[in-house]
Order: C-alpha cells, then structure tokens, then sequence
DNA sequence: TTTCCTACTGCAATTAAGTTGCATTAAACA
DNA sequence: TGTTTAATGCAACTTAATTGCAGTAGGAAA
C-alpha cells in the first residue's frame, strides 16, 4: 500500500467522490479535469486511492473503469459485504446499492469476489 | 436481426463454441484464428451471432469481452433466467454457471438486465 | 524556516482493444 | 450458371489505458 500524499490533485479527486456516491468513470474524471490535470495523474491517483481502500472499482458494460467511494468488499457501515452496482441507461448515472446479492453455493467452485452489475432506470428516470 | 451465411469462417468460429461451454474472449479468439481470419471478421461474426442468438457476451473485469453459448437470458434449457458468469483466476478460464442468482426488489429502481461475475477458483483447479 | 528526500506530476510516446471505409470475394437462391 | 448482396481482408483510425523520464512539490526532519 503506496503512501497517499494530500496533493492539489488529489483533493481535488476526493472531493469529487464526496460529493455523491455516485460511480464515476476515469474517463468522466479526465473530461471534468482537463484544465486542472493530466489524464496520467489522474489513473495514477486513482489507482493509488484503490490500493488505500479509499474508493474501489469496477468495469461497466461498456468497458468502462468506474471508482466509487468506499472499499469493495465493506457497506456503508464497513460491514463485509458485496454490494452490486447500478446503471441507468436512461441518464448514464451509476451508483453502488445498498443491498446485498446472494450467492447460491456452487459445488466444486470456490468464489472470492464478485460483481454485479444491475442496469435499468434509476430512481430519477423512472416515469 | 441480419441474415446469417454459413462462410468458412463462421462454421470455424461455431465450431470452437460448441467444443464445451467455455466464454472465450475476443482476444482469444482472434489470436487463435489469426492464420485463418482477419481480427475484424472475428469481431463482426461475434456480433452477428450475439445478434441472431446463438451467443450472448459480457465484459470481464479485465474490460475484455467474453462470448459464450447462447442468449444471454436463457438458460441451458432455453427457459427465462439470469445467470452468473465464472472467472477462474488460477487458469483463466471462464464460464456460465447453471445457477439462477436472486436480485432483491430496489425501490424506486426498474432493473432491466443484469450481469454477474464471480471470480475464484475453478472445479480443475481447487486442490 | 530551510533543507532534503522521494512521492508525485506532466508530457510525449506507446500499447492494446475495438471500429470504420472500401474494394473484392463468395454464399446462396432463382 | 449467373446475379445479388452478405461477408471478408486490409489499412487506417479511434479510444482507453500504460510507460519512461525529467522536473516539481509534499512533508518530515534538522
């Protein structure tokens, strides 16, 4: 685990995630960004905010890295969990659910980690 | 759906999706076949397939696409279900699992489509 | 406060997955 | 067997992500 130094970039990245808990992709990131930093720090900070368990990632279906607050594998209360992750094909908005999947057993294989990815209309978009 | 003609190229793309029930990614497919097909032909008969379904695909944590047998909402007896998809991480190989996995009711949310993946240790390679 | 170490940054170049345009080829149906 | 047009190969391109390196700036220690 790198050490984190509180650097211009960096607060400003954390500030960001603690705006919402909303999953943002890198490339929305780099966009919002430009003028304030490079693409390169950008993955770079991201990366190492990771490795700190300080926000955690998952690819959309599109391919896309999105980091959200927060370790994977913890809830909002830091209780071991695995949560799924939600897209909203209408505003393109992604978050982390507050709910919990269940694993069926499955016999012969053991599973370590999972991700769900749920893509629907949120809570916004629904008519 | 576009019409589906049975080229050379085709049949050899079918044929290695019928050997066993594997998701093979496109890299894959595409490094296996690279004396017998261009890498573009390898991508649109993916997507004519996954357009006619006959396979269905999904993105790895990796941000590589996977296809595998079938439609994605189907079954293994054509029956309406969702299911997981397995990544080993000691061999690398992926799969669609026989399991049907429980998504609880969010409020306020409409859940269209899903995707699940697990990730551990395949049946081959728990010791 | 100043010094010093090294984590961090920016820039340019590169890699890798996937896409597009276009001329040519070959399924498949009459 | 000829005709239509789906399908292919090739080259060029796009886009996400990575790497190397020289220069910069946190922040601990003096």
């Amino acid at each position: 685990m790198s050490i984190i130094r509180k650097t211009k970039t960096v607060k400003l990245l954390l500030k960001e995630f603690n705006k919402s808990n909303e999953a943002i992709s890198v490339i929305e990131l780099i966009d919002k960004f430009n003028k304030k930093m490079d693409k390169t720090t950008v993955y770079r900070i991201l990366d190492r905010l990771e490795d700190s368990r300080i926000l955690h990632s998952f690819v959309d279906q599109d391919g896309l890295k999105r980091y959200a607050k927060g370790a994977s594998n913890t809830d909002f209360n830091n209780e071991p969990e695995i949560h799924p992750h939600f897209l909203c094909e209408d505003c393109g908005t992604s978050s982390c659910l507050p709910v919990t999947i269940q694993i069926p057993d499955i016999p012969n294989y053991t599973i370590k980690s999972a991700e769900h990815l749920l893509i629907g209309r949120c809570k916004d978009c629904v008519s």
